[in-house]
DNA sequence: GGTTCGATGTATCGGGCCGATACATCGGAT
DNA sequence: ATCCGATGTATCGGCCCGATACATCGAACC
């Protein structure tokens, strides 16, 4: 999950720890507001003895290279590897259950725009499908039962079978609009006034990859 | 967190770690559809070292007690002790910076029925700050900097948003509700007919303990 | 009568991720 | 000249997860 993560935040870009901390932040900002270093730097050791990302411009404070943008010290770049960008295709395209999981499906979610449609719309449904057997095993707490439970308890249930509901539907949006090769964009409840600017948002190209 | 679920239950009632991992999804429905198995029984243990629990109920095999209900086998059944309770009591009146995570305000949410109103406002008002700084980080994040992103990246973002700023909403109705003593009700929204059978969610009595 | 099978039930293991904590240095303000 | 906050790397203990391994009970099926 983080590793899927890193590796793809290291495709666009060579980083060190702290950098790679805050673009996960904003990268995945609704998810986990921010990585712990208690996660990051093990996780940046594990990835490196793999072989999947690799040290890079030590700034050996010997050599003039190009100083980087900020202040030189003791800082460790990291640069993805061949091996690295070989694993993150296969992240990016691989879907099992555990694709369908809260955090992991927004990481994934972040990436879809290196992914191809087919790989979308299998993840997207399956997190659908997870989704919908979430709100069952509300729906059917909640139909019977109630009477078992205190005002809080039940006002929780609703209140997450509530949520349910929406992803289902947020979900639903968006399957149709790869269906229909629109990708994600907001075309309904634009508040007021034309259609007129574009219900077309841009266009990522590259819709394959590999 | 799993530790004051698990407490909190076995105040209800004495149960064995299984029974215990379904009350535990259907009271805390929303948030884990299920305890593992590797948490549950290690937490059991660690409490019963803690002397917050203890094993009740052996079905010695060779005792004639009221045999529960289903068929005794192998099966721990444990029972919260009076230190324990004490525990319990100290965790539901607590409330720090930890508590206004996802996971742990939702199940302080749970049993807020045993909780006094001051201790309620405390939770909730804290969860709605922290929830309404993740909101301004987000904001702040699509306002400026938008075309850094890509439309799926930008999608999610504003769907973490969204989220947010309904679960903000949500939070000020059951403040409010609390401020006018009224509780967790759902007075808006009933969808036809009349208000009769109960616009009076059930009173739970005992506003304060300890 | 025997077998098979799913629900019940307890338990461990490796691993991911977290919060707290400890250090060290850089740039700027006092 | 010194202090302080942002930058930066790193470890430690601990919670929780998924996978896995057992063992037993009741019922259904042959």
């Amino acid at each position: 999950m983080l590793e899927f993560a890193i590796l793809g935040l290291l495709t666009e870009s060579a980083m060190h720890g702290y950098e790679l901390r805050k673009e996960l932040g904003t990268k995945l900002g609704p998810i986990r507001a921010a990585i712990s270093y208690g996660t990051l730097y093990p996780t940046l050791k594990r990835l490196q003895l793999a072989g999947w990302i690799a040290q890079a411009g030590e700034t050996p404070a010997t050599a003039d290279e190009v100083p980087a943008l900020t202040s030189r010290r003791g800082r460790i770049v990291y640069r993805i590897t061949a091996e690295g960008k070989e694993r993150f295709a296969e992240l990016l395209a691989h879907a099992g259950p555990e694709t369908y999981d809260d955090a992991a499906f927004n990481v994934h979610f972040a990436f879809f725009a290196r992914t191809d449609r087919a790989t979308r719309l299998r993840i997207l449904e399956g997190r659908r499908r997870k989704v919908e057997e979430r709100r069952e095993g509300l729906r059917n707490l909640l139909a019977r039962a109630s009477e078992r439970f205190d005002a809080y308890t039940l006002e929780l249930q609703r209140h997450g079978l509530d949520a349910c509901e929406r992803e289902v539907r947020w979900l639903e949006e968006l399957i149709a609009g790869e269906r229909s090769g629109r990708g994600p964009g907001r075309p309904p409840n634009l508040p007021l006034s034309a259609e007129s600017t574009g219900g077309e948002q841009e266009r990522h190209g590259r819709d394959d990859l590999s």
